[in-house]
DNA sequence: CCAAAATATACACCGTCGTGTATATACACG
DNA sequence: CGTGTATATACACGACGGTGTATATTTTGG
């Protein structure tokens, strides 16, 4: 129960969800085909991809509509930049400063 | 097994290794005493961070040095680059117009 | 109200993952 | 060699998550 971000990411079927929301609003409906999963299956993702801040719903007749929040996506971002030293190329002398301090410190 | 990138980081246990290495090349029993797991779950974390691309091991005497790679970050940066429009808050038209030209000058 | 459509929920099932215990393997050092 | 230390692996187990089927709930239109 209430699933963490990378959790939420972790199956294959929510982040296909996520991708067909990136286009902008679906109904259930629309999802089902697309999701390769059954429509029972498509209403508990949604709700697991609300718990986690993901989606938002908005009624429209007997039809939800759901669309993408952007908190948990800076959330990540957010994570993720812990790690840019690593990982981003511009950050490349930078980088390679800290390689060498680190070889030196070993090398003790 | 061989799980994803999203996968992976799904566990807070590797998420708190990852977190460790982010600081440099640590040794197994380094790891354990701050991971709040056993030896061998470390050493299965390890592994399944290492087929993921997460780690790299070097042997040193009888103890193994593990220390992460960029690669997997830089594959969530891409991927969290394609909602980069729904979630930074900074990005309007003449951002995107200097994101593409980076782009551009970095694929040369 | 009532029937149909759209979506949510309850239930059972099964695979998979994380864990600990115990054991194997590799390496250094006498 | 043999002993101790560091790490990996085998095994069993419990928990949890994703799925489908069946059913409930909500809303619209007549």
């Amino acid at each position: 129960m209430q699933l963490d971000t990378f959790q939420v990411l972790a199956d294959p079927t929510r982040r296909r969800i996520v991708e067909i929301l990136a286009s902008g609003e679906h109904a259930v409906g629309d999802l089902i085909d697309r999701a390769g999963v059954h429509q029972s299956g498509v209403s508990r993702h949604l709700r697991i991809l609300g718990d986690a801040g993901f989606v938002t719903m908005r009624p429209d007749g007997t039809r939800r509509l759901y669309s993408l929040r952007p908190e948990p996506f800076r959330e990540l971002a957010g994570w993720l930049d812990r790690y840019r030293a690593l990982w981003d190329a511009r950050l490349d002398r930078f980088a390679a400063a800290v390689e060498r301090r680190e070889r030196r410190r070993n090398r003790q």
